[in-house]
DNA sequence: TCTGGGGTCCTAGGACCC
DNA sequence: TCTGGGGTCCTAGGACCC
């Protein structure tokens, strides 16, 4: 340990602090506040005797499901997110399964979002349980970047989860930095630090390195983020494109993109894995039907109207076919685009080939405000002859239906209303989503 | 007992227009 | 008639993140 790389840990939400004398900080600030084990401990919360046992959210073994998130008493048993939940049965057969309750953890969320905040207006949040904050001192606000970190952990503790913490001078450094100690962890990295304390840590710790990135640097010899730091810039360029030098950059501790307030969403979308594979065509697009109508009535209740339709489809090898069109105008009504769905799944799927799963998605959102409602059906060009009134009728009627579905399931659950091609065969998910009415508040 | 679901971003090729 | 380049949109696929 040295005092460019201070590694620290506070044993108790104690109330005067309980960080050791601190070094002055010169530079930027960025944190990145990470919920420990998230759903998992949300559901020890909720559930007193579930504490201090194993637990793991996740999809059914024996459905193609895998694990979301193992609390910290199932790791020591090899539990890992992502984890084939067949495999994390076999490793920790007592541990207490359930699906994951969303709608509670999202409330969590906005919750510890609101603490962060408070704090400072520049909060970046990148997934429901993680956040970037930028809490550079100013010539107003010189507090140590440290003391606004164990605030933040005080408070969290208050909402009754943890939260692990990372401080650099970059986005890049606050991540791994959180990652370095966990749960409960708070990890400094002061700036001109950044190379040494990145050295010898392997290239996939890095955002942005997964496997198949990590597999081509390890080909050529390049195993440590110190190697990618030191490796020819021409040669990652070649290689891996823009990607190349933006991870050059980041693996010298030169990062510098900023925290940034953009919470537009830019895409929904709806998939199921099935546990048992659809070879009929009846099933498929019973199928396609029931992912229509949630993607749907996600963009309704976010108020989107999307122009490019999107179809996917993994088959039992686990390859994956996709295809997608633009709509004449934006629409955010399955009644409308689910006959052309119909007709895209033909381009990449033929009756008989085992189809594993199925999933449906929007995007290429019109502006905020240039919502307008068109006499004409969205798969449709306009009809050019005078023939308009019945389409009229059929649209308006339409939407008076499909107001009065939303208002029954928003009321009921989601399962309450089924038009008759949706998928009945509730036997047939992965089990991930939740049958609890319940859930959909 | 293998490998979910919801996203973002990048790439490369083709069409089309100027 | 032949030629070229740039910009933009669209599409399919894939890597990656939590």
């Amino acid at each position: 340990m040295t005092d460019r790389f201070q590694h620290t840990r506070f044993e108790e939400p104690a109330v005067g602090g309980g960080l050791p004398p601190l070094d002055p900080w010169e530079g930027p600030a960025i944190l990145l506040v990470d919920l420990d084990a998230f759903f998992a401990s949300v559901e020890q919360l909720d559930h007193p005797a579930w504490r201090g046992k194993p637990v793991i959210v996740g999809g059914d073994p024996d459905k193609h499901g895998v694990v979301s998130t193992a609390s910290y008493e199932a790791r020591p048993f090899g539990v890992r997110s992502a984890m084939p939940s067949s495999t994390a049965k076999r490793l920790c057969p007592d541990a207490i399964w359930t699906h994951g309750h969303f709608d509670r953890y999202r409330e969590m969320s906005d919750a510890i979002m609101g603490i962060l905040r408070a704090e400072t207006p520049h909060v970046q949040q990148v997934s429901i349980d993680e956040a970037f904050l930028d809490v550079t001192p100013t010539a107003v606000n010189r507090e140590h970047p440290a003391r606004v970190a164990e605030r933040i952990q005080r408070r969290v503790e208050e909402q009754g989860v943890t939260c692990s913490i990372g401080v650099g001078t970059s986005k890049t450094i606050a991540k791994i930095a959180s990652d370095m100690d966990k749960p409960r962890g708070l990890t400094l990295v002061y700036p001109g630090g950044e190379r040494d304390f990145l050295a010898p840590l392997p290239v996939r710790t890095m955002s942005g390195i997964g496997a198949a990135a990590e597999e081509k640097l390890r080909s050529r010899g390049i195993c440590t983020l110190g190697q990618l730091a030191d490796a020819d810039l021409r040669m990652l360029e070649r290689v891996f494109g823009k990607l190349g030098r933006v991870m050059h950059v980041r693996a010298n501790g030169g990062d510098d993109a900023p925290v940034e307030q953009d919470d537009e969403v830019k895409s929904v979308s709806n998939e199921m894995t099935f546990a048992h594979d659809l070879t009929k065509r009846q099933d498929v697009e019973a199928a396609i039907a029931t992912m229509a109508a949630k993607v749907g009535r996600r963009l309704r209740r976010k108020g989107l109207r999307g122009r490019t339709l999107a179809l996917r489809v993994k088959f039992d090898d686990l390859s994956v076919r996709s295809v997608q069109r633009q709509l004449i105008e934006p629409s955010d009504d399955e009644l409308a685009y689910t006959p052309l769905l119909y007709r895209m799944i033909d381009e990449v799927w033929r009756p008989g080939t085992p189809v594993r799963l199925i999933g449906v998605g929007m995007s290429g959102f019109e502006e905020e405000g240039a919502v307008q409602e068109s006499l004409f059906d969205v798969t449709e060009a306009a009809p050019s002859t005078g023939d308009v009134e019945p389409v009229v009728r059929d649209k308006c009627k339409r939407r008076g239906l499909i107001e009065a579905t939303d208002l029954v399931k928003n009321r009921f659950g989601e399962t309450a209303v089924r038009f008759g091609r949706e998928l009945r065969n509730e036997e047939n998910t992965t089990g991930s989503s939740s049958k609890n009415p319940a859930d959909y508040k």
